[in-house]
Formats: structure tokens, C-alpha cells, sequence
DNA sequence: TGCTGTTGTCACAATTCTTTCATATCATCA
DNA sequence: TGATGATATGAAAGAATTGTGACAACAGCA
């Protein structure tokens, strides 16, 4: 599944620079020249990451970044901001805006691609849409759907995501805090005991197929997913 | 086993932007907005790295650098300094004071990331994530996982703290006052004799292996890691 | 509005790990 | 070889961590 990578630039110029250098490497650039195109195209559809630029005509980038942030639809799309200037604040009000990276112009294409590459990597394996099977699992993120040896599994919200998260990152031990800042997004204050309490769900859940155990406890650490025995 | 990073900074923003980043990768920060509070920290807790801004109201960062590397019990903490300036004489100085790098404001999330990784590996390897094999042995941080020649090994939180501080800080002995400091964090009160019995546990799990005898008695010294023999 | 399903929190139970202590074993040296 | 001090070992109380069931608050929806 190649990405798509909206690009929001109004410049000419540098769009082409943008799209050509993208689309050489194998994703998809979908070009937007201000932020209403922008919106439009991330109302439609949702693309793997943005290209912002931080001097837009009208509404800033930053203004952008903020907007997709505060909607939990666009929470997760990773952002790099492009930015012209080097002063150091506007770097970073970029990434208290919640920007995964930023790139200063002029950058090279090498730079360019560089990035991108490791924001998709760092962001994005939990954001694909494609279906996961681990372990006599099965999690489809397109339908929502979960089968368990060909059971299907009956799943809340927070028990689905957070088992997304784990088939997307197998074997690692999570701690609770972890947990917490992934599964239920950053800044959200809950009890970290709260986290026990969906793996007891979630476990539960898996029960009746007997595939409870992947999700494993590991005492002082976390918890882990795993298709190794404990 | 997850390290602590003590942030001194007095920017309420860079504050929030360096503790956002450092526990999304799974560091725990924790926040002094000036030189006092950062002496309580330290004084209460030895962090496992600092994060020290050039400029703080008061007292340098330059002083705090210096206090730390004259005090035995601080010395070894590793330090990055953070600079606005971007000016030769102050990245000297900074060095000189005893810090281990610095990072120069503004900064990448990443490059941010990537010196404390770094910093963490050359002092600390013990907080490292990396996976260490050794004579047999695989200990994997991450996954918190051991191997003992393919077969898998169950330990309980102390023991994998052990080993896996040992088997950073091989074929040197350490007594068992250094053993509490190191594995159990210091400010613990706990009788020396206790590290005997966690060896003795540590070895009856890596028995059937065979392995055991890579943890050696130095009588009248204490213990060591060693691939050699006795 | 009432129903249904989800969520976060709590209290208590169950489990596992730590520490300590008593005793056994061992190494060293006179 | 026996005395002496150090380490190994087993057992058990005590601590800490995790599991679990119940419940109130809340949101979405018919």
C-alpha cells in the first residue's frame, strides 16, 4: 500500500519540487495550493501524512496543524511543517503545534525523503488500513471487524485500538504510561490502573478462542503482545 | 528500568516540548523549572540523565554542570546541555564543564531522541534498549526477554535488572554496596546480604542452561560477569 | 426519554516478588 | 586440622503488583 502524502505549498514552485520528489520514491503526492483545497482533500480522504507549509496565504500552517490536531478524525496523521525561516521560535511553535518533524527550505531531496520515510515508520504502522493477521488473529481495521480462529470477537472502542496498537507492535513491552499516551492519544489523564482493566477486557474477550495469552503481563514492566509462549 | 530524565529548563514551553517528546519514547521526565528544584531532585533521587539549559535564572546551568561533576555521587550522571546560542565559545564551555554533548536550541524531536540515546549508551548502558548477547546469553530490554543458548528464562524483575547491569558492566567485580547503588537505585535501604539471595536466584535460572557459572564469587570482593572461567 | 453499551474508578482478592533470617556449606589460614 | 569468617541456601513473613467484579457516569441512539 503506497502512501499519500498531502502536500500543502502555495507555491508553485516548490510543489513541483514537493510532488516529484515524492512521487519518485513511490508515494502518491496529492497537491493542495491553499488551506481550503487542504481541507477539502482531508475531508474526503484521510492521506498518511501532510507536507505543511508554515507561510500559508490565509490560514497559517500552524493554524492547520492545531485544527488536525483537536479533531480526533486527524489526530493521528504524522505532519512535517516546511519552513522557510530558521529563527528558532517559529521552529518551535511548529512543534508545539504537534508537527512530528520540520524541514527549513531550502532542504534536498535526499533530506526530503529522509524524513518522510522515518515519520511514516515512526507513525504509521498502526494507521494502515490493512488487515493484520498474528497468531490465529485476525484485525481488520477497514471493517472494524476482529476474528479469533475464525470466531468473530466481540470488541468495545478502546479494547479494538488497543489491540490495533499491539498486533501493530508485537513482542516490545509497553508500560502503562505507554499505554495510556498511544492507545488513548496524549493528553488524556486517566488512572493508569485503567489500562489492567481493558486488558482484563480485552483478554476476556479473547477468552473462548484461547487466545488470551498473547497478550502477556510482565510484572514491573508493562504488558507485551506476543506470539511466543510467556 | 525505564530511565529518568531530569529536565532544567525554565521555558515553560520547551519544558513541555522535551517532556512531551522524551516519555512518547518511553523515557520519564520529570520537570525542574529552576536550579533549586532540580537540587531537590537530585538530592532525592539520582536521575539516570540531565537535560540542563545553558540559561537559568539564577544559577547557570554552566554551575549546575560543575556542582554535579564535583559531587562523587553525581559525577557519573550523563548531561546534555541545552544552548540558544549557537556560538563556538559556548559549545566549548559547555563540554568543558563536563557535560557529554549538547544540543543546540532550536532542535528536531529527533536529533533531541537520538543524542539521548547516545548519551544513554556510552554512560548508561544499562538504560540502553539494545539487546545484548554474551556467552550464551541473550537479554533483550525491550521485550524484556532472556535467552539462555535458545532456550528461554524466567526471571523476576530484580533478577533481569541484575543481569542485565551485569552483563552491560562484564568481568569487572562489584561489591554488594555497588550492586544496591547500581541495580537497586541508591537511597535504598536494604541489607547488603539481600544481593546474595537475588545471585542465588539469578544463577538457579540460569542452571539448566548451564550458564550459571558466568556469575562468579570473588570472595572478600563481591561478584562478577565473566566469560572466562573461574 | 428510556435503553444500551462503553468507560473510568474503586475495593478487595489473588498472585508474585522481596527481604530477612536461620542454618548449612565453603574457603582460608594459622 | 580446626577455627574463623564469608558465602550459599531454604523457608517464611511481608510488600508490592496485578487481576477481577461491581458500579456510577456518560454517550449514542431508537
Amino acid at each position: 500500500m503506497t502512501a499519500n502524502i498531502l502536500l500543502v505549498e502555495d507555491e508553485p514552485a516548490i510543489q513541483e519540487l514537493l510532488a516529484f520528489n515524492i512521487s519518485q520514491c513511490g508515494y502518491r503526492a496529492i497537491q493542495a495550493f491553499d488551506a481550503a483545497s487542504a481541507w477539502d482533500h482531508i475531508n474526503r480522504e484521510l492521506p498518511d501524512l501532510i507536507l505543511l507549509d508554515w507561510m500559508l496565504p490565509g490560514s497559517s500552517g500552524i493554524e492547520i496543524a492545531r485544527r488536525l490536531r483537536a479533531d480526533p478524525r486527524t489526530r493521528n496523521i504524522p505532519i512535517i511543517m516546511l519552513t522557510a525561516r530558521t529563527d528558532e521560535r517559529d521552529k518551535v511553535m511548529g512543534l508545539e503545534s504537534g508537527a512530528d518533524d520540520y524541514i527549513t527550505k531550502p532542504f534536498s531531496p535526499r533530506e526530503l525523503v529522509a524524513r518522510i520515510r522515518a515519520v511514516l515508520r515512526r507513525r504509521a504502522p498502526e494507521m494502515s488500513e490493512e488487515t493484520i493477521a498474528l497468531g490465529g488473529l485476525e484485525l481488520s481495521p477497514a471493517t472494524h471487524r476482529v476474528n479469533a480462529r475464525g470466531a468473530t470477537v466481540d470488541l468495545g472502542p478502546t479494547e479494538f485500538r488497543l489491540l490495533h496498537f499491539f498486533m501493530t507492535h508485537t513482542e516490545r513491552v509497553y508500560n502503562r504510561s505507554q499505554l495510556l499516551d498511544q492507545v488513548w492519544g496524549d493528553h488524556v489523564f486517566v488512572e493508569e490502573r485503567t489500562v489492567d482493566v481493558h486488558i482484563r477486557r480485552l483478554r476476556q474477550a479473547l477468552e473462548s478462542s484461547g487466545l488470551d495469552s498473547l497478550i502477556q503481563t510482565v510484572r514491573g514492566s508493562g504488558y507485551r503482545f506476543s506470539c511466543a509462549a510467556q
